[in-house]
DNA sequence: AGATCCTGAATGGCGATTCATTCCCATACA
DNA sequence: TGTATGGGAATGAATCGCCATTCAGGATCT
């Protein structure tokens, strides 16, 4: 009749995205075979290539869909706070609350995207300098407001905390249950000793 | 794994293992070809098999021998400073010593070995847990004297530093000349944070 | 000669991608 | 109402390129 989609048409793209996330997440980016997820979708093989140009467009497709996302999240988490050291305790959070909710999710983004060189050396991943940045923004912030000591480089701290953050969340997932310490124990401490870290002192 | 060489003698095993550190550096793990080593090495591919059981083989055969040179190499740094919050100092100044010196070395340890998902999963890389171990060993020595916080998690510490180190170290090998920081100013902030941020107070 | 070491062309397997074919259904027409 | 038709969507078997690995000979020593 109208102009309602006749075919479910953004269903089966949705349907292929979560494939792909499981099975990234589960056998890696190199090793999850284009048959595996459309199977696991529901589609055949050649029905991928008609929604994403191929195997890696799919992978760089979640990484842009996904941050878009998650860079809403993070905005509307800081958006409340006003003390810049207390944002950076809500950033520590956040992240480890999407880690634990989405575990495909964050695994993909945090350990198979680095496997594609595409990615780490060619593309730009601006949307992940721009969930970075606002970190470095509060930093910035708490500079301008006499919080934070003047004499700390933004984009030096930003690495630095992510790094930290990232790293902890990977160790996290890749030891499953077995990990030896609790996710929010660590988004504490990691922001403690940041936050004792590059507070300015009388 | 190397189990035992079962006869070739000569240099050729060492240019192997230089060639393909450069090679792993340049084109990535997954894109190096056996014949770019070989090449590289001035040897047939076949040569490399009397050598090493497979590509693979090879990737984390640099790794155990490398890893024993730098953590000899941190052990003597160590060595001499008795201050726990100075051998943290020490501890990034060392890490980044060797990244400036051994760049392509640095890029397979810290980029190109994190896609062998074998590596990150299936294969336990006790000798990361070593150099490391040496890190977390520096915090509960700290934590013993007094001089650090008793509060933190050593555990924890260790992931954070190393994963704040690691991660400006990558950066500033992805960025080469373009980096935006220096790296002996990036470790003399990492430590500063880290030590500020940890360390017991009256 | 025999043993050791090396060579590099040939092989084989894998799996991403293609594309000829089929399916589906909205619309048009009788 | 039944049927024809056009074309976009979906299919999945076949293709095809890539490259790690092998191995039947050579080369080089003793």
């Amino acid at each position: 009749m109208t102009q309602a989609d006749p075919a479910p048409r953004g269903d089966k793209r949705e349907r292929i995205i979560d494939a792909a996330i499981a099975v990234f997440a589960d056998r890696g980016f190199h090793k999850a075979r284009v048959t595996d997820i459309a199977h696991r979708a529901g589609v055949a093989d050649g029905t991928i290539y008609l929604y994403f140009r191929n195997k890696e467009d799919l992978l760089l497709t979640i990484f842009e869909e996904k941050m878009d996302l998650i860079i809403a999240s993070l905005k509307a988490t800081l958006a409340p706070i006003d003390d810049p050291l207390e944002r950076i305790h809500a950033f520590a959070l956040h992240h480890y609350s999407l880690v634990r909710r989405e575990r495909a999710l964050a695994e993909v983004l945090q350990v198979e995207l680095r496997l594609s060189n595409r990615f780490l050396k060619e593309y730009r991943p601006e949307k992940l300098w721009k969930y970075l940045g606002l970190f470095a923004q509060v930093v910035r912030d708490g500079q301008e407001r006499g919080v934070i000591r003047a004499d700390m480089d933004p984009f030096i701290v930003m690495w630095a905390f992510f790094g930290a953050i990232d790293e902890l969340g990977m160790q996290w997932i890749l030891a499953r249950k077995k990990a030896r310490f609790k996710l929010d124990q660590a988004a504490h401490q990691v922001a403690d000793i940041f936050i004792q870290g590059i507070q300015a002192r009388p």
